[in-house]
DNA sequence: GTGGTCTAGACCACG
DNA sequence: GTGGTCTAGACCACC
């Protein structure tokens, strides 16, 4: 139900690419504890990357606490760090959107166009 | 007036750092068309950065069509392409918003909490 | 009486972390020569693992000499090993903790310092 | 002045096996905040491993904040870190010696034997 | 089957 | 010169 797509012209290595996608679907709920993320070789498979690159970013992964692997088993959430993760993810993205916004009233963009970006998604769920 | 900071640290590459400086010095309308820009030798010893990293930074602007250096003269901002820059990072600005603002809400940040994010700063000018 | 624990997130494998607790039981006296050690099945039971888990630490205490199974009748003790086993253990001990103490000093913690965590634990057996 | 060696049959990878000595040359105040590290292509030259090889143990360092890479000047110690990580491994080593040595004290080596060990290497410096 | 390590070597971006 | 990324593929240990 998850796929992943990379991008080998972005900027961001593709290492990384994985790593945000991964964690994203994390953080979302999707892959409860019980069911392995996918395993390095069928991702491996999917993206047509060699098997560094996507061990690199589970590593990633695993340095932030969202996910440990287990030895023949597969590479696991573990849900004590999911809610922590989300949180922290929130936090960021509003000090961001919060300094953007700043950014574009500096330029001369009218408050109320910022606030109509923000809610421009809203009737399109 | 302007200063300057660069943080090795950071993410991006110093050239990097100082364009976008730069650029926003230029955009937000300091540096006046008869004014020249800090010469390289002079940025140099303020950042303490190699010759290579400052030229780089200028030659990047000089790209964008920004500003345009005048033999013996110095670097000058090309006016006219001041507006249609700053345009360009206003719609760059208010796309990075709502990308922004749609990963807070599917996170579950109710979208006034953003648009109280958005409008935070008001009073701080 | 004696109770087992296994953490998957450990360095030690977890064949090796039961190996070892096994071996520390038998080492220490507890599991008589008279009495079988758990069967297989049994720590399978109790600590949700592979089987292939359990076995491994098992033939790990057979191949040094520890335990031997007999047909039909479960693993036991082999007594006139403990002892030695025993007195390795003691000399490992002794260099691993020299080992440590050296390093210790060379970050300059007191010699006094150390000796005291020697004997902290004198009063809480 | 610090050299380095690895032995592929140790049971630490031998990334690991290096980042460890690096660690402990750093922590012990070698290499001074002004001078970089050896470069990755000096220890692939020296140790004759594969530049991931030594990328992995700089990247370990990295992790831990000790260290930070300058892109295009080097690796170099954070001073900072340095006493903060001196001081959790003093930590570390006491508690290790406490814990090897109640085990000790358990399979009935005299406590006076493990304090002989501790002094042992006193007159050796 | 799983994840983990290592090699040999190319290519890029930065200063 | 420096560090960073990626590839293609081998080998090992664990469950």
């Amino acid at each position: 139900m998850t796929s992943f797509s990379l991008d080998p012209r972005d900027d961001l290595p593709l290492y990384a690419q994985l790593a945000r996608q991964l964690r994203e679907a994390v953080t979302a709920g999707r892959w409860p504890a019980g069911r392995p993320l996918p395993s390095v070789r069928t991702l491996v498979g999917l993206l047509k990357v060699n098997p560094q690159t996507v061990l690199r970013a589970y590593r990633e992964l695993e340095e932030e606490g969202l996910v440990e692997p287990r030895q023949g088993q597969g590479t696991f959430v573990r849900t004590e760090a999911v809610e922590a993760a989300a949180e922290a993810r929130r936090r960021e993205l509003l000090e961001d959107i919060e300094r953007l916004a700043r950014q574009a009233r500096d330029l001369g963009v009218p408050e109320e166009v910022i606030v109509q970006a923000v809610r421009k998604e809203k009737g399109e769920s």
